[in-house]
DNA sequence: TCAATAGTTCGTAAGTAATCGAACAATACA
DNA sequence: TGTATTGTTCGATTACTTACGAACTATTGA
């Protein structure tokens, strides 16, 4: 079967994590990951085709930023928390830190208004 | 003359940022900003265009990485350091932290060999 | 074998980004 | 005023990104 490749810790380039991790979608996948453990595609409540996740998950693994493993008809994706905490130390915690998560009516794209704010 | 658009301390954007930050030539602008202080467009030793740099320089001022403010016939660019410090804790240190400069036979593209590594 | 599930790959379209050179604008200075 | 310096804007090109649906692959389980 198809191997899936990921780039070995050394190889981890600071700017294709960055690039990665540009995008909401993606932004998103990693904290639910981080929120929740690994978990498969399928678990994303993301509102694009799945050709597209699979477009994402890829930029992420290729990124370094996720790995991909083989479970079943699944493909369960963790975070490379330890490479990318050796490789850039406090890069991937200030990014989840600073990361907020969608709420339902916002969707994934520019963030939309954060509500009652009629002080 | 042309007002300078930069985006309020809160209408920073996570994404945004990350985006501005992964690009080769961007990472460098800022680093060097970062270890010399502000400094104008010209003073960055980069194998492009001037109107490229102005293009690059954009991006980062837009996705509020870095202020520009008019002197003379330049253009100082000085680092958002305060307003990244508090919106995305952490970030821009572990950034800056991770970036490695490109050696005098490297540029800016995909990094090449390190050299000697005969172990 | 058949059907369901989970993802991937392919072809395509629309949008965005990086790049350049030429022309332009603003300032500094002789 | 004229020239040099510094940077912006414009128009074009090339390449990449995101996105979709359709067709496909691989596994599970009846």
């Amino acid at each position: 079967m198809k191997q899936l490749h990921h780039p070995d810790r050394k190889d981890i380039q600071l700017a294709s994590v960055l690039y990665a991790l540009s995008d909401p979608i993606r932004l998103y996948v990693v904290s639910e990951i981080c929120n929740h453990g690994p978990q498969s595609c399928n678990s994303f409540k993301v509102p694009i085709a799945k050709s597209t996740l699979t477009h994402h998950a890829r930029t992420l693994r290729e990124a370094g930023v996720i790995h991909t493993r083989v479970q079943g008809t699944q493909r369960i994706l963790s975070l490379r928390t330890e490479d990318l905490d050796e490789r850039f130390p406090g890069l991937l915690d200030s990014v989840l830190h600073a990361y907020v998560r969608p709420g339902p009516d916002e969707g994934f794209g520019e963030p939309e208004e954060e509500g009652q704010e009629q002080g």
